[in-house]
DNA sequence: ACTGATATCGAAAGCGGTTTCGGTAACTTC
DNA sequence: GAAGTTACCGAAACCGCTTTCGATATCAGT
């Protein structure tokens, strides 16, 4: 690899004079700085990005906690997510950063996430369906470091949401309007987007006088096959089963319509289902599910920019964001 | 931050007594090392990646190319290269590498993907789902940098492929088993992968004295929902309809089963159908699709086996690594 | 007591850059 | 022509760490 004394051996001057002629510095004659340039360019030079991370104390580099608390779709194979990261790294790049993703390994050392993240000096950190009551999240979430969270609530780093409040609201009066009064709403573990959407899902129910008991709240686990197909199972074989199911969100509407097919059972017809995220796959099967569209790109484009902002200004303090979210009507439900 | 430099102080040492203590030379004292590492422990010291990638002249940072030449689905949201990637992941981070997604931007600087690689000084690339053709990617694989690619033809660097030809000998044999004679491949653009495949559908068309003509093969564009519903479309308008379809993936067969319940028709009741890839989407709808499983755990597994190899012993040697596939019979086929 | 081996340590150079600051040389200005 | 500017350049310190190599102290052996 050359350097910049290479460059300067061969135009005949000093490796201070190369330095300022790459980074413009108004110091360096247009002659001199034309001859560094070319040569530069004719030398294939590649500045070290380590060395100038080490006195400019800034990597560019952003470090990415992103997993998943499931064993099934993780890291980029989860639906919802990956498209939140999409969106995030297009405007990261765009800004200049390069995402690096944080183990708990470097070389031949175990780390912690924030040993890692301080070894490799990230700039900031963004993290995103990661089980935020982890030991390790928590020091993160804690250090002087830059973060920003999708999904969860805290009161010390700035953080990213979908209206879930609202997203179930509209849900569940979508339903009700189409004459649905028994509802049941399988949902995901108690946390608090959960807690927001149960919320919703309550009041609205509540604001139309529609009966709401623990019969019409059970709780499966997210993005857990087996979990879904088991609940679905149990709600389809209730005596009096409800008109219409609310999914936790559209993997497991996509499921719990599968397991209803199988049972001789159909969609719409024979019980309404919506799902939660606006999913291309949920558009894949027939029925064409009915969902709440979360803004992907909105959510990343949020995280990103509000991460730049808190590592360009230093200022960490705690702003959190709420993304709007839409009605999608397929064809999976029915008026009743 | 907190420095070599600052423990040595208070222990009351050198700082090169400090680095061989916390990198386990042998020529420090057991009670000068204790208590090296105890101060570096209780004051928090975190190693600086950037300064010893400096002198080590290693990073322990792969760059990741990932992306695509669909505008539909891209870079982590893609349902099957992400499971390669994340496998691709798994594995590297075990042995300690960090994944860095290369950009064309570092900082306030436009560059191209070597020269991106090279400021990053990463010590190896991943290259998939790319746009091979790339001018940049070009650049890239001719370079010294370690280098593997995934599922690309090329005589430069190490590459790793499913088996295609067998993938599609399988099916179309399966297909004939149950009775199939007239079999159309709907595949994606021409290119090294879809070329081996076709040539399986081909051999074993013809190995079975299947007639096989023009009308037997039809290119639509990958993950691109349009192309795939309107080559679908078409197919199904013909006269003499075939009596299956091969699609070129999962993702479109999905799709195409979906345009064939729209033309309220059924699957396999009136067409068979089959897909390639064996993503979970398959097996999410009704029917379950019929499909070739390509093992995308193994696949990221051996790029990366490959790669550390390369990047650690320094020999680029071209090896290709063939990785086996499998049949995975779900319900989309019936016997005519 | 003398020699040679061994254990332990630190000075210093190097990795590849950035940035301050002082020094020339040339150029204005009156 | 003296004084003050301005343009341009480079020495040197620094970022945080690794690694060589020589120095010293200690110890065993004879």
């Amino acid at each position: 690899m050359i350097t910049i004394y290479d460059i300067a051996k061969n135009v005949g001057c000093s490796s201070a004079t190369v330095s300022k002629a790459l980074n413009n510095y108004p110091d360096v004659n247009a002659m001199t700085r034309k001859k560094i340039l070319d040569m530069a360019e004719s030398m294939g030079y590649s500045p070290n990005s380590q060395a100038q991370a080490l006195t400019k104390n800034k990597t560019w580099n952003i470090g990415v906690l992103f997993e998943t608390e499931s064993e099934i779709r993780n890291g980029f194979t989860h639906y919802f997510f990956s498209q939140i990261l999409e969106s995030f790294k297009k405007y990261t790049e765009e800004r200049g950063y390069d995402l690096t993703f944080v183990s708990q390994k470097i070389g031949e050392n175990k780390v912690s996430f924030l040993q890692h993240v301080r070894r490799r000096r990230c700039d900031g950190v963004i993290i995103a369906n990661y089980d935020y009551n982890d030991q390790n999240v928590i020091e993160l979430i804690h250090s002087k470091i830059p973060v920003v969270v999708i999904d969860f609530d805290n009161d010390t780093v700035s953080s990213i949401f979908s209206e879930n409040y609202e997203g179930l609201k509209l849900l569940t009066q979508h339903l009700i309007d189409l004459n649905h009064h028994d509802i049941v709403y399988i949902h995901g573990q108690r946390n608090y987007v959960t807690g927001e959407r149960i919320r919703g899902f309550e009041d609205t129910m509540k604001a139309n006088n529609c009966e709401i008991t623990e019969e019409h709240l059970v709780e499966s686990a997210y993005y857990n096959r087996q979990s879904i197909a088991d609940k679905t199972r149990l709600v389809m074989a209730r005596e009096n089963r409800p008109t219409a199911i609310i999914f936790s969100d559209d993997y497991a509407a996509v499921l719990g319509i599968k397991v209803i097919q199988e049972l001789g059972l159909k969609v719409p017809e024979d019980i309404s289902v919506v799902g939660f995220d606006g999913l291309e796959l949920g558009q894949m099967i027939t029925p064409h599910l009915t969902t709440i569209v979360q803004d992907t790109r909105m959510i990343g484009e949020q995280a990103a920019k509000r991460l730049t902002e808190i590592i360009e200004t230093k200022n960490r303090n705690k702003i959190d964001i709420s993304v709007g979210v839409e009605l999608l009507e397929g064809a999976s439900c029915k008026r009743v």
